[in-house]
DNA sequence: TAGATTGTTAATCGATTAACAATC
DNA sequence: TAGATTGTTAATCGATTAACAATC
């Protein structure tokens, strides 16, 4: 008897509807009202019928002849993915880039706020300023289960990285961003991880440069 | 008559190559001489032939009946992919992020190394401490094609990462990473741009969390 | 030799693209 | 109505997985 852990969408169908979420909210700020799949397709760099099977995925959405109502699409991708409420977010790691991120501690608008930073060095938790609530280490677990963090942003060195991701596991997180230069896996099969090597990121894209051929045809 | 670029190799082998790359160069650093297609799945959580169709694609590169030898076959990815030598690259925006980024100029062993920051507000390049060289956001182009840097990091807000995209390209960089919370797309074709979106990826993470299915079977 | 392990061909799988009927 | 645009089915494409012969 194996745990699966499977999806009811493709994993590139939601990464796409997350980003059409994200240009929705932009253009119900703009006041747009309406738009249709050619348009969305446009200004994300993606086919309109790519588009209009992804939504399609989410149940009938639009008006055949007049495109989407922004507000409906919007508010259907934010039902099917839970967004709406603001999601509880926190960082491990207090050097320069976790301190960094946690500076901007609101992102994209209210969706995600940082409640909580972590860091090894408790000398450390008393130098930073910030009005956010910092704690050692060895608290993830019980400060991620009782504050009821959702998401984690990892920034501890490569050593120690799979360790908090354990721990941040074994606290209830749901999601964990790791900088990490090192793949951190997730021993519970419904937590998803994603690794954001930047030195790996310059690696691939040094040698794509070096592989791509461009033509004229 | 239509510009096009393609990769003589698929992009998710090009991405798998160069993680078995990283893992090669600790193994070599460790000592290991040698490793078989099944050790290097079981590592990186890729299946085995899928390790062995991607090395197929370098040539010949390993030993029937006993495993891949670990110079060797980091070497061959290295020709493919023309690692070796000491790639540059830059910063462009020195905000908290930028500034945390540049503080660790060195990346992945002597891989990459960082010879330039730019950000808009002059003052602001006089107050910060490095002793990589920093200069003004208009430089850009300048700057980029004078010191043949091959690879961008952009930190600055959405608004202004597109305008920065274009003065990189037209200096001559081959790829970029882009932090700023925009898709930001390469006019030539054959400048490859990987975007990082703090705040996208805790969205798509807590999409997944929402739609995923575990069951027991 | 016998066991191990590669390189490669063939089969499967899943996503993207194309096409079009439905309909506002 | 006529033009526009969706939702969906079918066709294509490409990558992953499986299988195995070759061979060290």
């Amino acid at each position: 008897m194996k745990k699966i852990t499977m999806n009811e969408m493709p994993f590139p169908a939601v990464t796409r509807l997350c980003t059409i979420y994200e240009l929705l909210s932009r253009l119900e700020q703009q006041g747009t009202v309406a738009i249709s799949s050619g348009e969305l397709g446009t200004r994300l760099g993606v086919a309109a019928h790519n588009i209009r099977k992804d939504v399609s995925r989410l149940g009938i959405a639009g008006n055949i002849g007049s495109g989407y109502e922004v507000k409906k699409l919007k508010g259907l991708i934010a039902g099917k993915f839970g967004f709406g409420e603001e999601k509880k977010a926190c960082v491990v790691g207090l050097g320069h880039l976790g301190s960094a991120i946690i500076q901007r501690s609101i992102f994209a608008d209210g969706e995600f706020r940082i409640v909580a930073g972590f860091d090894s060095n408790i000398n450390k938790l008393e130098t930073i300023k910030t009005n956010i609530d910092l704690f050692p280490a060895y608290q993830i677990t019980d400060v991620v289960g009782r504050k009821g963090i959702q998401l984690a942003i990892i920034t501890v060195p490569s050593s120690n990285a799979q360790e908090v991701a354990d721990r941040l596991v074994d606290g209830g997180i749901g999601g964990i961003v790791n900088f990490a230069p090192v793949v951190v896996k997730s021993k519970k099969n419904n937590v998803f991880v994603k690794n954001m090597d930047i030195a790996g990121e310059l690696r691939i894209l040094s040698a794509l440069v070096k592989t791509a051929k461009s033509f004229s045809a």
